[in-house]
DNA sequence: TCAAAAATCCAAAACGTTTTGGATTCACCG
DNA sequence: CGGTGAATCCAAAACGTTTTGGATTTTTGA
């Protein structure tokens, strides 16, 4: 009877359902100190399972949530991770982005940590967005994604003591953790598959090779080439699809023309697509065509284009994971993770029919 | 040369180039007070000009940042607006996102703001996010994308007094800010267009009614068919491009089957050109084609897809500045902002042959 | 010349946590 | 029964700002 007068209107009671902004009022309301809250839900040895369970009830039925400013100003860190969109001026066709961040998301919640995202242009801008982020202390660590061969923010962040992870692979010598698709293997592959339908003049559509993954793919095709005894032939060209078509025209002009083409990106290879319609060529009758990114647009060209990927789901999860175990020991080796890269084939690629 | 000396070894010249991490290192060195110092540099009239300038020099020189956590925690706000994701499983073909981050991104940082991004599958963990970032204090302001008619998170944000934007239009009636595009307009203007290129049987291929957009755009082309004398003809599907395609088996099928299909979304008119490949029917002699959305793909599509678009860019610095409006007078009337889409033709559409 | 007003500065409080360094109680042992 | 150690608890300091409420000096007005 007493106790239930004391649910009722006691001066314990009175609290029940109300939303508890503070530790402070938390503590009162229960009775307690703050230090003893505070660490009953930092499951500290120090407090009693009784009181633990006391306080666990408590917090959860006032909906208390730790103030982060606070907490964050306390223990110095920020809880918070950052990623810098490189946005290029102009349409963003980079939905790869998306999926990343939709990957990484679950698991920076669950370790506790915030993802802000920045968007910078490549240029002094965006060296200054990473000043701002170190110096401002703003993030406990970064992603730096679309690594370029020299590559400006990872020799600043090498100078700092901020953990990141590069995705992508650059000149840049130096200790850190970074994540990137398996170029050289995945063309050595595609190769392979080109080969055993039976092609034997397959050219590479090459990009700059200011860019890494451009060489790395490169050394993928030449090597499977060469394994087999045929003369690889790389031809270089811009990495738009504009710059693809005006040299795949040249390529596919001459009576030698070859019977498949293997491009660096699905971009160039909507390029080369192009150039085969003008010319009158079906394909993959006349010409095989492959490309490598798996852009959304590449499931409804025409036919569907045959290309590679990095699986974003699996990419982001591993790239969280490495930013966060590169938070916790800073003083691990870092890693380097080179993924596999997944074949998927479509309609653009067939054995010649033209010998 | 006293001077000279004192630049060299003395108290004050010792810290020149350090960086200097807390206010009071950076009032110390200037032999001033923490208040002043944090005064000077937030532009009070309370502190002399030549001081101000003194201090903003020195915090120039030694890199001084103020802390964020701190200055969170004493002023009681985040700095900080989110955006959550509505990730659906599987791939997330939605490029429009990240260019709507791209976009939003440089005005929320001249704002002093950092953008979080957090993602959400649809569904009970979806309304926990919410929580969790209203509850935890751990954003000033927060984006809702992709509206739906009956939408449980603009109906809990209702519920606080967390300030918000909505991009997309609901059915939940209260109070807020939103931005989207004018459906009606754009498919009373899409249809106009074919009837000027002499189209008379043009049918409308309607997205499911739980959408709002789909109303609109339905009421947008119907209008237009009325106003023109035409009786119009709204056939609904499934969002996906599978079912369009089955649909549009059907509707081509007959013998006066329509000479264009305008379509609710770029996805449905993928199905319907697949279908009227299968059909032998020829686009755009044969059918004529529109969508609604310009996803990349589009471009790709054989022929390239007339589309309508709301540009990211634009929509997205709108959004920001809604949302930075709304934090900064809660008070204020929400604004309702109705843009206008923009027709892109392409290859789709043009004259009918059959008549 | 003196009082009032303006200009300029500052000490201390406050924001809500976490953590340090004990204090208290209690059981147990010799 | 005194002493030791474990089990619990807590007061107060600290994190780095911003803001409050003056204090001091200088200028102005009569």
């Amino acid at each position: 009877m007493h106790r239930f007068i004391a649910r009722m209107s006691g001066p314990d009671g009175g609290d029940q359902g109300r939303i508890m902004s503070t530790i402070r009022e938390l503590a009162h309301s229960l009775g307690l100190s703050i230090t003893t809250v505070s660490r009953a839900l930092d499951d500290y040895t120090d407090v009693s399972a009784l009181t633990r369970a006391r306080v666990r009830a408590a917090a959860e039925a006032s909906g208390y949530r730790p103030n982060a400013a606070a907490r964050r100003l306390r223990r110095g860190q920020t809880e918070v991770v950052t990623m810098v969109l490189p946005t290029a001026h102009g349409r963003f066709d980079e939905p790869l982005y998306i999926e990343l961040l939709a990957a990484m998301g679950p698991h920076f919640v669950k370790a506790g940590y915030d993802l802000t995202l920045l968007a910078a242009p490549p240029g002094d801008e965006e060296i200054k967005t990473y000043r701002r982020i170190v110096e401002g202390r703003r993030a406990d660590g970064i992603i730096v994604v679309r690594a370029r061969r020299d590559d400006a923010r990872i020799r600043y962040l090498l100078t700092t003591d901020t953990p990141f992870v590069v995705m992508g692979r650059s000149d840049v010598a130096g200790d850190y953790s970074l994540l990137d698709g398996d170029g050289t293997k995945a063309f050595s592959a595609a190769t392979e598959r080109l080969l055993a339908l039976g092609h034997r003049r397959i050219v590479h559509l090459a990009a700059p090779s200011a860019f890494t993954f451009a060489t790395l793919r490169r050394n993928g095709y030449e090597g499977a080439m060469l394994a087999s005894g045929l003369q690889p032939v790389s031809i270089e060209s811009a990495a738009e699809s504009d710059a693809a078509y005006a040299v795949a025209l040249q390529i596919l002009a001459g009576e030698s023309r070859p019977t498949a083409l293997l491009c660096a990106t699905d971009r160039m290879a909507y390029g080369v697509l192009k150039a085969a319609k003008e010319l009158g060529l079906r394909v993959p009758d006349d010409l095989s065509v492959i490309g490598h990114d798996n852009l959304p647009a590449s499931a409804r060209t025409e036919p569907a284009l045959t290309t590679m990927e990095l699986p974003p789901a699996d990419t982001g999860e591993r790239l969280a994971l490495l930013l966060l175990e590169r938070i916790k020991t800073p003083d691990a080796k870092p890693v380097h993770d080179i993924r596999e890269v997944h074949l998927i084939e479509r309609g653009s690629i067939a054995p010649p029919m033209t010998p």
